[in-house]
DNA sequence: TTGACATATTCTGTGTATGGAATATAATAG
DNA sequence: CTATTATATTCCATACACAGAATATGTCAA
């Protein structure tokens, strides 16, 4: 059966969601720690941490300590599977432009009475 | 705030789940009947018209009616939201990726206190 | 050790996702 | 019209997501 992932290890529910996103695009930036990220966003660091853990599931950060703060740091990579699931529909986004432009100009030129 | 919009009309949380990624992926091979679906894939109806339903409100498929049936045409154009986002950290997953594999087995050596 | 700081985890409540079964609607055949 | 087919919707139950508050853990300073 499908849906057999637990949902926290999943590339694509990880980034399903805005604010995990935004996480995602700070540490990418640059690393930081968690409360950064607090301020940085509008959330609670609580909310923060857990957001950073669906996300270290994903694999999609990666943590190491420094004092008494936690560094996150992107793992930008494992983006890769989505870039590439979508790029997997890029012909077919081409192609349907490809139409859509042929009906527009059959269109246009049925809309001046061509011929 | 972040995370207002209406979850069901969210590309991001669209392809967020495994069976709709799925049916994504047939209807864009070519268009499909609601059962055609069912039978592909190993779902139930109601649960592929829920399914196809929220692959509308997202805008990634397209109905039409054909006699009786509903005719389901990807329009994977809207991906390319998704394809930008993350082509947005291609750069850093080309140019970060030894420095965190460096860091990791550090980090690694570390925690286990390595002699 | 104690105290403070940084982060993680647990608990709790609320909303939402999901699938299945049953039912409703829509379209066509007869 | 009625019956049949195709799909959508509703209802139900379970599971999950999420935020906030409170608490626990961990790290360092003194």
């Amino acid at each position: 059966m499908l849906q057999q992932t637990p949902a926290h290890s999943d590339v694509f529910h990880a980034i399903s969601g805005a604010h995990r996103r935004a996480i995602l695009e700070l540490v990418c930036r640059k690393e930081r720690a968690v409360n950064e990220v607090v301020e940085a966003l509008d959330l609670r660091q609580p909310s923060v941490s857990k957001h950073l853990k669906v996300l270290k599931d994903a694999d999609l950060v990666t943590v190491r300590q420094r004092g008494r703060q936690r560094i996150y740091t992107a793992k930008p990579e494992t983006l890769k599977t989505v870039h590439e699931w979508t790029k997997r529909f890029e012909r077919f986004w081409n192609h349907q432009l490809d139409r859509i432009q042929e009906r527009a100009e059959a269109d246009s030129s049925r809309d001046q009475g061509e011929t």
